[in-house]
DNA sequence: TTGAAAGCGGTACCAG
DNA sequence: CTGGTACCGCTTTCAA
């Protein structure tokens, strides 16, 4: 088994007491005591026992993320960001694959501080838990847990609008997925709801289903799309891995960007890759969305009031894959 | 705060010990008392809590997977995989991705009664640890450690001589990724011994490199591959997703598999797609490999011995996406 | 400044 | 079969 503080206070010649006090940096534990203990302890090799230690503060430092769908790539950043704001606040991060339900009633056996629940898919509104909750995502719409979202709609909807504002008339979204999937629904229905609103002509700008997020199914998409006889002028991208796609194709077909076809892709990542024109986007930056998680959850934990709707508002990133039209 | 068997006890109107048996069923307890507590337990929605009970049993029933690389698709099959393994086995996993020694340390203070260590990187070798840690993937060579893993060497080299034994004398491997990727890197190099140790001509059997293994990198390696004065007759794949790619841009190069080029497949995950022709495989199924890793993982938790490193030899399946060449 | 002791929520043993 | 109690490792009063 493992070093235990009577361990340390034993090789120290302290009580125990003193050795708890003394690696918690209490003041109460003069500086030569406090400073040999700790050096004991470091040669030791202790690791404070989690169990114990929660089990008397309350207090684990741990924030549970529920994310039962790893095999989509869609959250990983998100959550690798997450991860890094929650160590600087000094809270760890543990991560439950399983079902919703389950993965709750995990947390809470595991008296984490609070939980985040990631899904994508239409999963049962969250069971009832004593550990505060925080929903990532518009899965639970009349949720009674605090949320942090991104407004897909609107960033869809600034699109369409910019495009309109440099004199588009055909413009496309690529990225309806067909299946059950609120978080592409979202953007699906903030372009068909700008196509309308605006007044667009339904038939030239549509919308373009892929059967996946990833380059090769924008890939797919954009060539198809390319036949027409009167293909958009302007493409809205899901994805950042279907704007790749698009490019590709759009490339392949003897086409340039900006200057046959202007794009803006929907993304949260800041841009690393270099492409030939470097890619407008819109969205919420992802540290912005990691930080106002992080900031919800310390606000639960502590018992503060938050708003119960956090909707955050994407930006638009104008580059140069992005041109006027001329003359319609 | 939660309810505690207290709460169970009083309302049940026996002590907290009898609540504490009739939960863990034990035979000790009479049926009706028994049934009567557990009814009263569920109703107050009492959750045992996972601190004191580990504290005195010194036991968790919870798994610790370390998962640095959550960006990289690669092992979330098989973590998903895993975790449900270990379900039946009543054992929770919890997952950390953070760096390596990170995870180690965090999961000791958990006292998780075992650890998992996936690293496909080049990652330290893990940190000194109380609880017994297990790897997969060929990270660490001389590890003290149990490790599991798959024979990707051998299953390129069989796949390798499958072919050659139905002819086939220009074949190719696609997925070599030029990064720090070990895994990879195992398949390369099972394929250039193969081509070495059978006397094929490397100028004609030779690696193709891909950025990624998705999709679309095996479609774009394998459009240029097919442009080749002479290109191969047999395509070995690294990967599942970069078969899909390659079986596009052959088709769209209007030939037809395996009448102009056979291809099998490295791949662990059972074939869930129907593609025109089914794909020839070569790979550890996933459910040996989680089945193997959750047995390893339960030797070392109950203290028993374990080969240090277990090999699971792949297995080849032919279907009709490989065809014997005729007359070279 | 240090030590002693109570108690967090359970388990397990022993007495009744 | 049920109740009482020691104790797991640690934090936190309270006394010395």
């Amino acid at each position: 088994m493992g070093v235990t503080i009577k361990d340390i206070a034993k090789s120290a010649g302290v009580s125990y007491s003193t050795v708890s006090k003394a690696l918690r940096d209490s003041p109460l534990v003069k500086e030569p005591t406090k400073t040999r203990i700790i050096e004991i302890a470091k040669q030791l090799g202790y690791q404070p026992n989690v169990a114990a230690r929660s089990l008397v503060s309350k207090k684990s430092n741990t924030i549970g993320v529920v994310w039962p769908t790893i095999e989509r790539v869609t959250h990983s950043a998100l959550i690798t960001g997450l991860n890094k704001q929650l160590e600087q606040l000094s809270y760890t991060t543990l991560i439950s694959i399983n079902e919703m339900e389950f993965a709750i009633n995990t947390f809470n056996r595991y008296q984490v501080d609070a939980i985040v629940a990631f899904d994508d898919r239409n999963s049962k509104e969250p069971a009832n838990s004593t550990v505060p909750i925080v929903t990532y995502g518009i899965a639970h719409d009349q949720s009674p847990f605090p949320t942090v979202d991104v407004n897909r709609r609107q960033a869809i909807r600034s699109a369409v609008q910019y495009f309109m504002s440099i004199g588009h008339k055909r413009i496309c979204y690529v990225g309806d997925l067909l299946q059950e999937d609120r978080l592409q629904e979202e953007k699906v229905n903030g372009f068909k709801q700008a196509v309308k609103s605006f007044g667009l002509d339904p038939y030239y700008s549509r919308v373009v289903s892929v059967s996946d997020l990833e380059q090769y199914d924008g890939y797919e998409a954009t060539k198809k799309l390319l036949k027409d006889r009167e293909p958009p002028t302007a493409v809205i991208s899901g994805s950042h891995d279907l704007s790749k796609g698009i490019l590709r194709a759009v490339y392949e077909s003897d086409l340039s960007i900006p200057h046959d076809i202007s794009i803006i892709s929907y993304d949260n990542i800041p841009a690393t890759e270099n492409f030939e024109v470097p890619l407008s986007t819109v969205g919420v930056p992802l540290q912005l969305i990691t930080e106002k998680l992080a900031e919800v959850l310390m606000d639960v934990i502590n018992g503060e009031e938050t708003e119960k709707r956090i909707f955050l508002e994407p930006e638009l990133k104008i580059t140069e894959s992005c041109q006027p039209i001329n003359g319609g």
